[in-house]
DNA sequence: TTGTAAGCGTTATCAG
DNA sequence: CTGATAACGCTTACAA
């Protein structure tokens, strides 16, 4: 019923052999076959297709000190993560660019602080040519393990420890205008009129919370007095900040959430407090998550950000870096894509 | 301020020479040690800790056939699918077992037909010891390629070739409950005394959709007329199926919808079109999504299944079936998880 | 252009 | 219990 000996897989010994040329010629065909006449070529390709050859990665590995692989890091601090549709679309735009340049994806998920040292141990390991990093906060350990062990990494989302997209020490990410979105959504807030604008923030320690208040305040500058609460966010931190922010300024006329998700919750007090949106309050989200705010009741207005894109960048940009030796690398430097504001009926 | 040669690791030679032992016994002790006197074992320890010393894991892959890696396959023919958080919770699960195992996490997603030739090579190039693989329709190509490379291989739900939980044919699949789930929610919607119960049924390609609908017909037997439509597992979906239904038949008290992101696009029509939930119409969902059912307004009462726990499960059974060789593997089996009816407010 | 041969870092076999 | 030594399958100088 089963073949006699279907373990073990021809070799390339077995493929020279059977197209009658050395080993070395063998070699030199699979790995493009430059230099070799197309004659033997020919019949060295002919028998690797006629044997199913298929070359021995470990093998090859072992010798060229290159594994084809990459890592992808992603932290889980909060329970949120992994379930959060972004980090889903990033590791989507990142298979994708990954898979183009015949590259493979492990996946490195760090529940707690103590995993950093399997982390270590498996990027010293020499398992991966190099690594992809998340959102990293300001006491990350993984910045320091990366420096030790020297391997090319390119990090999504501004690290905490760098000053802003325009100072950075040396570090490659990719990370959307956050500052620049949020400008945009409290600007077209404000030109509708609306005169208390307030800001549900993200997570403070998290780059991405912090650049989009920073936006907040950019656009606000005019005197106007800011306002705002910090979220998680996740929905119920988005309602629990709207409630707070009603409660210190029930004549708030419009909010800009760092977020859809929180977006969402603030909907909900809102609704519930008795107010409409977007009549009482404007409502601005920011991601345009699929699936929440296009769903949302009324659907949100909010800044999209390509995150399947940026997730592509951040792969081309390490590919990059592996492809041409440690000797003239580009330097290090942060590439900040566009956001875009969607009109929906929320804003 | 860098080091000279950070290069090249130590090697187990080094490790040997700066203990004083070959290298045969040095590999005995990082490999557990068993039978090193002890003396001899503690010298070598040190020497691996001084020397800090990891294994090449390309050189240990070449002669023991065994990469310490596992594939999870995910296919996403549709746009959802990893944006879905069903699939992000999964894999989670996934990544804390094998972690827990000291195995890697290789991702491997398939775009579309094509990618099956890159994906069978890479499962042949003995780059993995077995893969997890997810959701396949009928038709799928994979379960053809597992076989003819014969690759130890653990499915995610029901496979679209087997007949049901009972009858299989040798593979190892971890599926909810997914029938006796879909009964207990449409029975929770008898008790209440609904007389006009609709399904919005996922793609019934996929076996997960087919099997919640055998579950509504199951509680349904008593002579009452059935009323489904056929959705896609998103909101958009769920919207337009619940449209037909009530076009259909204005007159249904009660819907159970084949996942929660379908029941939100329902509950978005029902809204819309003057009816209350629960009051009019009541609502259950199936999969208890973080962040969808319960921040739903109305909270959904849907039926949920412990995607991590499953994830989990399926990287055991993989890994209990990679360790003890092909001889006496137990049986391939399916592994049916219960579910849970989680009682809120819209039924 | 092609072949020979020397590794790459481990594990495994087999004497001692 | 320990140590030579032969694989593992491939790439890459170096020679021819």
């Amino acid at each position: 019923m089963t073949e006699p000996r279907p373990d073990s897989r021809p070799t390339l010994e077995a493929v020279a052999a059977h197209a009658g040329v050395s080993r070395a010629t063998a070699s030199r065909v699979v790995n493009g076959g430059d230099g070799v006449r197309t004659h033997l070529a020919d019949r060295v390709r002919t028998a690797i297709r006629e044997l199913g050859y298929i070359p021995n990665h470990a093998a090859r590995t072992l010798v060229t000190r290159r594994t084809g692989a990459v890592a992808v890091i992603i932290p889980e601090p909060e329970i949120r993560i992994f379930s959060d549709p972004f980090f889903s679309r990033q590791v989507r735009g990142i298979a994708k660019e990954l898979t183009a340049h015949d590259t493979q994806l492990v996946l490195l998920l760090v529940e707690d602080r103590g995993d950093y040292d399997r982390i270590e141990r498996y990027l010293a390991g020499g398992h991966v040519d190099g690594a992809l990093a998340f959102s990293l906060h300001a006491d990350d350990p993984l910045p320091a393990i990366i420096r030790r062990i020297g391997m090319s990494t390119v990090f999504g989302g501004r690290p905490g420890w760098t000053i802003g997209p325009a100072e950075h020490d040396g570090v490659t990410y990719v990370d959307a205008d956050n500052r620049g979105g949020a400008r945009e959504a409290v600007r077209h807030l404000l030109a509708q009129g609306r005169r208390r604008i307030a800001h549900i923030a993200g997570p403070l320690d998290q780059t991405s919370a912090a650049d989009r208040l920073s936006g907040y305040r950019d656009a606000l500058a005019a005197g106007r007095p800011e306002l705002f609460a910090e979220g998680d966010f996740t929905p119920a931190g988005g309602a629990r900040a709207m409630a707070e922010l009603l409660d210190r300024d029930p004549g708030i006329d419009a909010v800009f959430a760092g977020n859809d998700l929180m977006a969402t919750g603030a909907l909900r007090v809102l609704r519930e407090s008795g107010r409409t949106v977007p009549g009482d309050v404007a409502l601005v989200g920011f991601d345009d998550a699929e699936a929440v705010a296009e769903s949302a009741d009324p659907p949100l207005t909010t800044v999209r950000q390509d995150i399947e894109g940026m997730g592509r960048l951040m792969a081309r940009l390490l590919m990059d870096t592996l492809n041409v030796g440690p000797d003239e690398r580009t330097a290090p430097r942060p590439v900040i894509t566009a956001t875009e504001l969607v009109r929906r009926a929320s804003a």
